[in-house]
DNA sequence: CTATTGACGACAT
DNA sequence: CATGTCGCCAATA
């Protein structure tokens, strides 16, 4: 069950579908997540969206982060975030993505 | 309808 | 590399 209660907008909804695709041990960027989902300027939009969905790793909203590699927000806390990342391989050093170029993904 | 807010991003210092 | 600014967008008050 994915909490899908309703109160959230189309567009909440539309960019927690997106995120879903997002392979575990791998992340992506709110700014990549906002053109997937039609608008490429919205990828503060889009980290205010994740952030009242569901929670739980059932839509990986751990696996975003900023485009410039840095660790970004979470809900749960930053800990929690590096934690989650780090148990499906994805190291942190220092509030950046190791290997971020490697293991990025892009829903372009 | 206007003002404020925030898990962003790009650029200038 | 470390701040600071400004622009963007959707949700809310």
């Amino acid at each position: 069950m994915i909490g899908y209660n309703i109160k959230m907008t189309d567009f909440e909804l539309l960019v927690l579908r997106k995120l879903r695709l997002v392979p575990k041990g791998k992340v992506t960027s709110y700014k990549s997540l906002a053109r997937a989902v039609g608008v490429p300027a919205a990828a503060r939009a889009v980290g205010n969206a994740v952030n009242k969905n569901p929670d739980a790793p059932v839509v990986p909203c751990h696996r975003v982060v900023y485009s410039d590699g840095r660790l970004g927000g979470y809900a749960h806390g930053s800990v929690m975030k590096i934690e989650l990342l780090a148990s499906e391989g994805v190291m942190v050093k220092n509030g950046k993505i190791v290997d971020f170029d490697k293991i990025f993904f892009d829903f372009k």
